[in-house]
DNA sequence: CCCATTTCTTAATCACGATTAACTTTTTTC
DNA sequence: GAAAAAAGTTAATCGTGATTAAGAAATGGG
C-alpha cells in the first residue's frame, strides 16, 4: 500500500532509493471501515491521509444540522482539514469512509521532519497544493456559471462511474442542494 | 519594490544573499494603471504576478455577460490564472488593476528555471499554495454556511477598511449576488 | 429471511435573491 | 465647469431551489 504513495509521488519528483526509503519509513498506515471516522468535528486533526485505497468524504454539519461534504478523498487524492492541521486548533470537520478504505497517514510533525530530510518532496507537495488550487478555481467557476441542475449534469457527465459509488444525497450535498431537489431533477429525466 | 518580494519570501524562509540577487535577475517589475489589463480572456497567461502596491482582480464573463470576480490581489498577494500559466491553453480571465499598482512578474519559464537554483523556493510555495488553499476551504465554508445577506456583513466586519476601497458592485460580485441586493441590504441597513 | 435502518421519491408551499427597468448620485474627462 | 460615463438606488415581478412532510424502495445486519 505504500507503495501506492512511493509511485504517486515519483510521478512529479524523482526520488532515490533511500530517499523513498525515508519516506517509507515516515508514513504509518491506516485501515479505515466504512461509516468509519478518522477525525470528528472538535478534534484537533493529527495528519494528513493519502487514500490508497476506497474513498473518504470530508464534511461540517451546518447551522441547520444538515452534513454539507466539501470534498471527496479518492484513490491518489490527500485528504485532511489543513486549517487544524496548522494551527492545532479543533476542526469543524469530519472525514469518514464512505468505502472501506486504506490510508496513509503523515503527521505534522514527521511531515515537518521528512521534509527537512527529503527537500525535493517540498517540490511534491507545492505541485499537489498547485493542482489542488487549480481545481478549486474550476470549480468555483461551474459555481458561479451554472445552475444546479447544469452542474449535477455536468458533473455525472464528467464522473460517471464515481456517482455510481455514492449514495446521491452525499452528491447532494457536494455540489450544494438538497436530496430532495436531485430526486427532482432524476425524475424529469426519467420521463423524457 | 523588489524588496517587498523578498521581504515576503523572508517571512518563511530564509534567503542568504546570492540567492536573493538571483531571484531579483529572474523577476520583472511592472506598472499598471488602474483599469488596465495584464490578462484577457482568450489571451495565453504568460505569468505569475505578485501584488507589491495596488490591488488588482481576477474575473471571468459569465454565459449572462457579467463580470464573475474570483480574487481579489491585494498587496503581498500572487495572482494569476494557474490554468492558463500551466496548461499553455488560452485563459477564460481577465485580470485589471482596480488601483495604479506595481506588480512583480514571474514568468513560467523562468520560474522554473529559478526554482532549480533555489530549491528553497519550493518550500516558500508550497507553504503560499497551502495558504490558498486553507483560504478557499473557509471561503467555501461560508458559501454553504451563510446567506448572501450574512456573507455581505460578515465580509465587511472582517475587512472594513478593504470595503472603502472597492467599488459596491465588486464586492457583490465576488460575494456572488447582484449590485441590486447589496443595495436593497445596504439600504435596509441605513434605516435601522 | 425478516426487521430496521438508510436512501430515495413526490408534492405543496415558501423564501431568497435575480431580473428588469427607471432613476439618482457620484466620478471622470475634456 | 459642463457633459458623459460610471456607480448606486429603488421597486415590482419572477424563478430556482429550500422546506416540510409522508411514503416507497433499497440495503444491511443478525
Amino acid at each position: 500500500m505504500k507503495d501506492n504513495l512511493i509511485t504517486h509521488i515519483n510521478k512529479f519528483i524523482k526520488l532515490d532509493e533511500h530517499e523513498a526509503a525515508l519516506v517509507c519509513e515516515s508514513i504509518g498506515q491506516v485501515g479505515v471501515k466504512k461509516k468509519k471516522f478518522i477525525l470528528k468535528a472538535d478534534e484537533i486533526c493529527k495528519a494528513n491521509y493519502f487514500v490508497s485505497k476506497g474513498c473518504m468524504r470530508l464534511y461540517f454539519i451546518n447551522r441547520n444540522g444538515q452534513e454539507q461534504i466539501t470534498q471527496f478523498g479518492l484513490e491518489n487524492w490527500w485528504i485532511t482539514d489543513y486549517s487544524s492541521l496548522e494551527t492545532g486548533q479543533p476542526s469543524i470537520y469530519y472525514i469518514q469512509a464512505i468505502e472501506d478504505s486504506e490510508l496513509i497517514s503523515l503527521s505534522k510533525k514527521t511531515m515537518e521532519e521528512l521534509l527537512l530530510k527529503v527537500p525535493n518532496l517540498e517540490r511534491y507537495f507545492r505541485i499537489i497544493f498547485q493542482k489542488v488550487h487549480t481545481a478549486s478555481m474550476r470549480r468555483f467557476e461551474y459555481q458561479r456559471d451554472q445552475t444546479d441542475e447544469e452542474r449535477y449534469r455536468h458533473f455525472v457527465s464528467l464522473f460517471p462511474e464515481f456517482v455510481q459509488r455514492i449514495p446521491q444525497y452525499m452528491l447532494a450535498s457536494y455540489l450544494g442542494f438538497t436530496p430532495q431537489f436531485l430526486s427532482k431533477i432524476r425524475g424529469k429525466r426519467i420521463k423524457s
